[in-house]
DNA sequence: ATCGATACCC
DNA sequence: GGGTATCGAT
């Protein structure tokens, strides 16, 4: 028996349209600890990571753990249909194949169930470690989105960059090449509006702005996010959710390449475990750019699915792995196992 | 070297807003006096002339007159990467093939700069001429943009009508016809909201509401829009531009037939020089229009490119040539040069 | 069908 | 000025 009382209904809601646009399907793992979820987005390329601790429910009852398969979709499609001051209840049976999503109007006067088939999804739960950050970027959500949007109607792909001046996001594009530098600032007074720059190590990273963009659909979450930067290790795009906890998304850098180095590759054959693929929905665009190798954090150690474990905490491995771009799924190219069998 | 720093930056959002749908490719003239841009749209129908003068700059300095052709298409991209609050600077090194966009956050805390690549544009300067109007009207912006986007729905065409009561919007379609009669009102309260008629003749005009809608995108230019009206003139639709300049679109009027006049023409050829040509973008509307005869203000007698003149206030002739339809380009049917080579 | 742009409302 | 909703484009 299940039942998770969550009166801010609107959270969920965000929530949803945080991640649907990257991943399809995916397990919903409920235990004492929270309800959390961590999948790869469809294209294996970039992992979403959410937890919404028991403590930020009114009312928490989960009496054992569940892994619950379901359509972000489809789910998204009936959070819509909550109003945003509804109270959301989220309810299922001992060995129901269905969920149910109950929303209370404030006033009390509209009571809706919807109740959603679940899908029998095989994932491993994916381990991801706790790393240090050679530097660590803290400015304003909505900053970052404007940013994201206005690099790419510029250019497919992101520098950051990150000096103890500030962090700077470059892009280049057929009509020509952008930069925009944040200061940092520790807005004192409004504290929502600070940007504020943790650094250890200059930091230069690549990445493809068309998953940042989907990452920015967290943005009405919070109002400010975290991204944390180290050379080989994936970013973490973080929103913080107020009282509950986070959705966290996480993003192998591209090997950045300059153009002598790029004539190379391309005489050059990209190796096998490379795994390049053609993009599967190459933009109408000059297709001049060479075919380039990548960095992936496409396989993540699987850990063995103990339980429904929640915390994210736990510090297995993660291997970084050329990357690919957006792949037609599940044209493996070597031997292992993919990691989710869903996409 | 060519810097120019403009506070209220979102001026140069709005004006690249106003002239993009209209004009794809133009140059833009940098003298001492000011910042400008002369073109005819893409299908040679109308002409747009903007003025920002080097007063209404923060900062000023143009070395020696540059004509720098850009695409507006992409220079209204970057420009939307511009903030409403920002303060816009244009920077050009002398002999580049490049301009610089810098974004100034009002903080200081964001900066932004974006390279654009000039481009070849073979254009020349087009002579406007100062004329006496029969009649000059002077309304509220939004409310011009409203009338014309209301008739747009009903029909095709606008017909003005100025007399010393008023001004008359006037249209007709398939579903019925439509006018629209603005009083002139001395608002002294609110002289924004002032309708002033200036009338030495009464005057009745034809004109494509295409158009007077693609002129209605300067609105958030000024609260006020003027419209000079004189038979066999084009009309000047003019925005000012608050300390600075203007934005103002030439277009010629269509001769207007009655029905049986038109009933004739349906029989009777169009000759030769008028030029009825296919409709490049034919709408998706019902194309039950007859083929009329129309006037076009489709030549201006090309001024020799002396210099980059400026001024619009020099006064060469305009020929009032009839008027063609959106035509395809460069399909010259006679044999005057045209005035621009861009289309 | 999805995304982006635009128009309207708060 | 921001958000939402609708419409058009890809």
């Amino acid at each position: 028996m299940l039942e998770l009382r969550l009166v801010q209904g609107s959270i969920l809601k965000k929530v949803l349209e945080a991640i649907k646009d990257l991943v399809n399907d995916a397990n919903f793992d409920c235990s004492a600890t929270g309800f959390s979820l961590q999948a790869m987005d469809s294209s294996h390329v970039a992992l979403v990571a959410l937890l919404l601790r028991s403590e930020g429910f009114e009312h928490y009852r989960c009496d054992r753990n569940l892994s619950m398969g379901m359509s972000l979709t489809n789910m998204a499609k009936m959070l819509k249909c909550a109003g945003n001051d509804d109270i959301v209840t989220i309810k299922a049976d001992d060995g129901s194949d269905t969920i149910t999503f109950m929303f209370e109007s404030p006033t009390q006067d509209k009571i809706a169930d919807f109740e959603m088939k679940l899908m029998d999804i095989d994932s491993e739960h994916l381990g991801i470690p706790e790393a240090e950050y050679e530097a660590i970027v803290r400015m304003p959500s909505s900053e970052f989105a404007r940013i994201c949007k206005d690099l790419g109607t510029i250019g497919d792909t992101v520098v950051i960059s990150v000096t103890k001046e500030g962090v700077k996001f470059s892009t280049r594009g057929d009509i020509g090449t952008a930069n925009i530098v944040c200061r940092q600032n520790t807005s004192i007074d409004k504290p929502e509006e600070a940007t504020i720059i943790e650094m250890q190590e200059p930091v230069t990273l690549t990445f493809a702005l068309r998953y940042m963009n989907s990452f920015a659909k967290a943005t009405p979450l919070a109002t400010q996010v975290t991204i944390s930067l180290s050379s080989e290790l994936p970013v973490v795009v973080e929103y913080k959710i107020a009282e509950m906890g986070y959705v966290r998304y996480y993003l192998a850098p591209k090997i950045e390449e300059d153009e002598e180095i790029e004539a190379r590759v391309e005489t050059t054959k990209p190796k096998a475990e490379t795994k390049s693929k053609a993009e599967a929905k190459p933009k109408v665009e000059t297709m001049e750019s060479k075919p380039k190798v990548k960095k992936t954090m496409s396989e993540l150690e699987s850990k063995p699915q103990v339980d429904t474990e929640i915390e994210a905490e736990s510090k297995p491995l993660v291997e970084i792995k050329p990357q690919e771009e957006e792949t037609k799924p599940q044209t493996a190219t070597n031997g292992e196992a993919e990691v989710m069998d869903v996409e």
